[in-house]
RNA sequence: GGGGGGAUGUCCGAGUGGUUAAAGGAGACGGGCUGUAAACCCGUUGGCUCUGCCUACACAGGUUCGAAUCCUGUUCCCCCCA
């Protein structure tokens, strides 16, 4: 795998785009050459340190350039954080403090930690707060790189433009600032989703204007969210995030739509092993397994799948169902269902209404909200087919 | 600096004084069918102490028996001119 040819041709097998043609392969030779390894850069975002899926599948990227002997630089954006990316229209994000994004950050390395190699030779934790806080004068200087129609020409902001919607200086202003770092860092390749096309390859500008040599950049498409149809991101809620329980990552999993088993085995870098071969149900499963094993644990994938059966196929109750504690006496239905499952008591109601509440097995109806407590003591609670609350009446021994 | 347009529920989007908790669509949720897939069908979709009450159409006031709809001020956004 030394061989540089091979070895690009292997990393660039699942990936969008490696820009400029050939790149990769010239810095893969000329690490070789001179024997020393790659510095692979990734900018990271402190506002969201929940890992998903989607984030797995450049960091997976990066721990193939690891695997071969080169070293990440991930660079946590503590400086643009502050600055506060004002873009997403609407909702003004809130601007961290340092404690948050310490914070953050940790969290982000220890998650980052289940996918990278985390040896310190391998990786290299950077913040840009450590020299985008520079006088204007630099500041200038860089500003004078791009030109506004080369701006313009990025396909969300002439979009944008073209509809009449907001784009602030600042967001003009942070592929100067993303470029920036690559120089900082000496960046031999910047990696991002194909969502940083225009920013990976600005970063080429800015360190030709400092008179660098020029990155190699590697996008990788955007994963798929379980809805199917858009990007993977925690605040559309179509996401899997690497700590959650095994038994929600396969569950979750089973739920894409079928089309998609191609590409999360690609873009995730899985092997199915022989039920690839089999019909779509069987290789969804096979998908659920091993991104399961991946993310929690050797084995998890079996066990959850196991349990899966057990609940859904043979309409059993999960293993580990979360208590909620109610008080002797009639029980409020709508007041438990709310506090079990964080819905209003609004939606409770409608549930009990739609025959969707069961005890066991028995249906619990919106003819009689309140319930002796006795009547469900150790019972199992369900909304739906898969929120589970086990009630216990608390003792009245106090 | 001047002129014009706009802000409606999770999102998109109707609605210009009264039966509007607010059309329609999307999404989400519950049910049926299934493989927790797709497609399809039915229902629900602000909250609550629920045959009723409360809060809601950027924010604050005002007019009116009655306002998302009219008036005033404020904030934010977009466009054109300079």
């Amino acid at each position: 795998m030394s061989d540089p040819l091979s070895a690009a041709e292997y990393l660039a097998r699942n990936a969008a785009a490696v820009q400029p043609a050939g790149a990769l392969e010239e810095r893969l030779a000329a690490a070789e050459r001179e024997s020393r390894p790659l510095r692979v850069k990734l900018g990271i975002d402190p506002t969201a340190p929940d890992i998903h899926l989607g984030h797995v599948v450049v960091l997976q990227k990066l721990r193939e350039f690891q695997d071969l002997g080169h070293r990440v630089v991930l660079i946590v954006g503590d400086y643009t954080a502050r600055v506060g990316d004002p873009s997403g229209r609407s909702a003004t994000r809130p601007v961290l403090g340092d404690d948050d994004i310490d914070e953050n950050a940790r969290t982000y390395q220890e998650q980052a930690g289940r996918i990278l190699d985390t040896a310190p030779e391998r990786l290299e934790v950077r913040r840009n707060g450590e020299w985008l806080d520079m006088p204007m004068t630099e500041f200038l200087a860089l500003a004078r790189i791009p030109k506004v129609a080369q701006l313009l020409e990025r396909d969300d902001f002439s979009k944008r433009y073209r509809e009449g919607r907001p784009i602030s200086l600042l967001e003009f202003v942070y592929p100067l600032l993303q470029g920036y770092d690559s120089v900082a860092v000496e960046a031999d390749i910047e990696l991002g989703g194909t969502d940083q096309t225009f920013n990976v390859l600005f970063g080429r500008d800015v360190q030709r204007a400092h008179g660098r040599p020029e990155q190699a950049t590697l996008t990788m498409p955007l994963l798929v969210g379980i809805d199917g149809v858009q990007k993977m991101s925690k605040s559309l809620g179509n996401h899997i995030g690497v700590t959650e329980e095994p038994t929600e990552i396969f569950g979750r999993t089973m739920r894409i739509p079928d089309g998609l088993i191609d590409q999360w085995r690609d873009l995730l870098a899985l092997d199915l092993g022989p039920d690839d071969a089999a019909d779509a149900r069987t290789r969804k499963r096979a998908l659920a397994r091993a991104i399961c094993d991946r993310f929690a644990g050797d084995g998890s994938g079996a066990r959850a799948q196991e349990e899966f059966d057990r609940v859904f196929l043979g309409g059993g109750v999960p293993d580990d169902v979360p208590e909620i504690e109610v008080e002797a006496g009639d029980v409020h239905l709508p007041a438990l269902l709310a506090a079990a499952f964080g819905m209003s008591r609004s939606e409770a109601r409608r549930a009990l209404g739609q025959g969707g509440v069961r005890a066991d097995d028995e249906p619990l109806t919106s003819e009689r909200l309140d319930v002796p407590s006795a009547d469900l003591d150790g019972r199992v609670v369900r909304v739906g087919k898969r929120r589970f609350a086990r009630v216990r009446v608390r003792s009245v021994d106090a």
